[in-house]
DNA sequence: ATATTTTTTTAGACAAGCCTAAATTTCTAC
DNA sequence: GTAGAAATTTAGGCTTGTCTAAAAAAATAT
């Protein structure tokens, strides 16, 4: 049985190490934890012991399947109960990532079946991002970042990056929300601000904002 | 910010004190908690020193008000928990327990306001017990545990004791659920156990199944 | 009233997870 | 290829919550 800490650092491991091929480096790891990198140290030699994630020394670790597996688990509860926080309890997007970090260490396989089927097996969280199935399976649409498009795009919004809930609140406020059809009118030569056309309405987003939105190809 | 393991303490002493009156004893206390006398002694002196217990050597910890609060609170937790596990997952009585008992840690009020509207606000958790307010208001009704009373009895089942899943099955099984009338048709002097009628089937239970049953007065 | 038993506390140790400071390895510049 | 910088690991220590064994206090029995 995995400890508290040990999830959250494989949970850390696995989205920064995105689609497994590239290492994590203890000061990443270290910075994503908020700690320090000899804690990180410490423990990335225990998951190692345990066969959760690969590590050769100095040069960083990357998920095994069993790490992997287990990471899937876990973000299977968080975005489950992020789905559960935002359709039967009112919460807003930006409201729900510390209380679903929380929730996603809950150990009890039945109410996750109970809580999937509860919900209507959502395939996406709130945000947009996938859900993992009971076996590990997700299904990641295809999509890229706003800011790589160019003029004249069209297409629709798959999901948004979930970490900043000032981010979200604005997302939410100008309708920049997962299904949304959305369309690059123009975008700035200098500083890659661009007009984009949402919900019918023309507006205008920074290049900080466009890399946080992600869309069909 | 309690740490999991003080909320447990402090849940397990208010249980243990019941009403307030009686001192809580080392050695029942590690009974409860499952641990040893030594523990408990480190932690009293902790909770102590934080205020939420008062202690005098030798002679046992009592919550003070602080204390009382808190645990209300965590209780308060748990039986909503309970309640959503039964009401909206289709969790039977019997298979909530330990679920609840992680999840009445999680920390978010916001959270526990919004699951007690969703649920309706309910009196009462599966088993009959009272839910305190967002205050630590508690509606206890009276009531007394069905072995105590005698032959002609008529009442209503208040509720249950919570603590063992084989005796929730078997209370459900035979239909002893909270609200349901009950009558003491007669009760055998020699081992104090009773035939009732429920749902009109008369049945025979032993004074153990009969202590965990609690009956309006 | 004192001896024995029971209960509780103290003392000292351990694991998990974190820290700082020092040592080591790798990377980068020339 | 080597010196200095940057990253990583090691060493040793701290806190929380647990334990066992020993000491101390309280309860009980005669």
């Amino acid at each position: 049985m995995l400890s508290l800490a040990e999830e959250n650092y494989l949970k850390a491991i696995y989205h920064l190490s995105e689609d497994g091929t590239k290492d994590v480096l203890t000061n990443a790891l270290a910075d994503s934890m908020q700690t320090k990198a000899a804690s990180v140290t410490d423990m990335i030699k225990k998951l190692s012991s345990k066969k959760f994630i690969s590590y050769k020394k100095y040069y960083g670790v990357n998920v095994t399947a069993k790490g992997k597996s287990q990471a899937l688990q876990v973000i299977r509860k968080h975005r489950l109960w992020e789905t559960f926080l935002v359709q039967k309890l009112d919460f807003t997007w930006d409201e729900v990532h510390e209380v679903a970090e929380q929730l996603e260490h809950i150990k009890s396989p039945r109410l996750i079946e109970k809580l999937d089927e509860f919900l209507g097996y959502p395939a996406t969280d709130p945000h947009g991002d996938p859900i993992p199935d009971g076996n590990g399976k997700i299904k990641t649409k295809p999509h890229l970042p706003l800011d790589q498009l160019s003029e004249g795009y069209r297409g629709i919004i798959v999901a948004v990056k979930d970490s900043d809930s000032d981010l979200l609140k604005y997302l939410d406020r100008i309708g920049a929300i997962p299904g949304k059809k959305i369309q690059l009118i123009s975008k700035e030569a200098y500083d890659n601000s661009m007009e984009v056309i949402l919900d019918n309405h023309k507006i205008f987003i920074s290049k900080e904002v466009s890399k946080n939105i992600l869309v069909t190809e």
